[in-house]
DNA sequence: CGAGGATTTGATACCTGTCAATGAAGGTGG
DNA sequence: CCACCTTCATTGACAGGTATCAAATCCTCG
């Protein structure tokens, strides 16, 4: 495991950084017993955890920064599946292979399980069994939104969607997208770059969102932007 | 259990058919545990499961026939979100309430199974935890997969795609869409009506598919219906 | 056989993709 | 600390595909 996730991020950190393997914290008061599985490790922005047709041997789940899972078409097009933030596991397969590849959006720190452990600790212990559940069901539900997020909406509404989504799911005032970029946005609502930039300007235009710089938009009017999202 | 989902049949089936209760069948040689939670119900044809709001304290695997879930939108669209087909489970819910509905598309039998019953059942099983596990990652894999089939695709290889999808799910020969309506498919593949009829007519002209009558379309030649994916 | 719904087909408008060029931001080295 | 350079974002013009509206035809079921 440790060969795997440094050979890993060595050949795929385009910062050049080591992921670094971090000390094992000790077991506190209310800790989740499914933090205490398994080792955590840092990766630098852009960093790729696992590609699509590598063993997958491992769930993920985020400490801190930010992930996103994507696949390539034979066109060279990128189609992010999902983002994902402190709290969320992924990682998820039936099979023995990954059907997806995920990269670190920022620099993050993620705990990484041996995916058979994690399924004995839960046959032993039903708040594991529970938080798995919660996990996975976590993830159906934000996949289901996601596809609802397609359905007949205007790349305006979609852009809208999309910031209500990241500041709902990153408690960090109303400033989001931090360290998103445009072309992630793109890739992850199936709208072109330009198409993003216009549905922003406009939304900055009626006044319900402010775009400080490139990576930085807040929301100035969540009401007016949630009447948008038809 | 019972009086829930009986209420449910009677209140919502628009064929006003009761939902009956099959009876349970012995354990064998290899079935499965998970196989042995729970009651087998049968629903007839657009029969509902439950709906957006209500508790979720189920879940559900297909026995026979068909079913999906799906949002309404306040302008009175409907999106569906997923089909699900025998040996699918379904119902996978992180609150205690579904965001989501779901009918029958075809009469059909389903397994239901209290949630808390599964979970307990995972905590002193290994075979049903792992089942579970793999349920809840087939639910993943298949979101994911529908949402990859939206990315910058034609309506011709969104079609395409579908009954792909649907021939590999349903292991029917090539007919498949059995009992699927032309609204079913566009609410599934975000498109108009009259944008499917025309792809799929498309489609047959190319020599890809034959469509028999409105509910059957048989997949010819599944190369060339490869090749138009792109 | 008849009636109602579902599907197909046609004409047109609108939105987004594409191509091209400009402008801004961030990172590096002198 | 500034200039340069690379990457990213914005803006514009235009073409293409799908939504929309309308109408005809086909199926299905009673």
């Amino acid at each position: 495991m440790q060969s795997l996730t440094a050979t890993r991020a060595v050949l795929t950190n385009p910062a050049g950084h080591m992921a670094i393997r971090m000390p094992q914290r000790p077991a506190r008061g209310s800790v989740n017993q499914i933090d205490l599985i398994g080792t955590e490790v840092a990766f630098a922005k852009n960093g790729q955890f696992y590609c699509e047709g590598e063993p997958s041997t491992y769930l993920y789940k985020i400490v801190t920064g930010m992930a996103r899972s994507y696949r390539m078409t034979a066109e060279g097009r990128r189609h992010i599946v999902a983002f994902y933030v402190p709290g969320d596991l992924f990682g998820f397969e039936t099979g023995n292979t990954h059907t997806l590849c995920a990269e670190a959006v920022t620099d993050a720190r993620v705990r990484v399980m041996k995916r058979a452990s994690i399924l004995n600790r839960a046959t032993e212990d039903f708040d594991v069994a529970e938080q798995l559940w919660l996990s996975a069901s976590g993830e159906i539900r934000r996949n289901q939104e996601h596809i609802l997020q397609f359905g007949s909406r205007s790349a305006r509404a979609r852009v809208a969607s999309f910031l209500l989504e990241m500041v709902r799911r990153i408690p960090s005032g109303n400033a989001v997208a931090l360290s998103i970029s445009r072309q992630d946005i793109a890739d992850y609502l199936d709208l072109r770059i330009e198409t993003v930039s216009r549905a922003a300007t406009r939304l900055a235009r009626l006044g319900a969102i402010a775009i400080s710089s490139n990576r930085k938009i807040t929301v100035r009017n969540s009401v007016v932007l949630t009447q948008l999202l038809k």
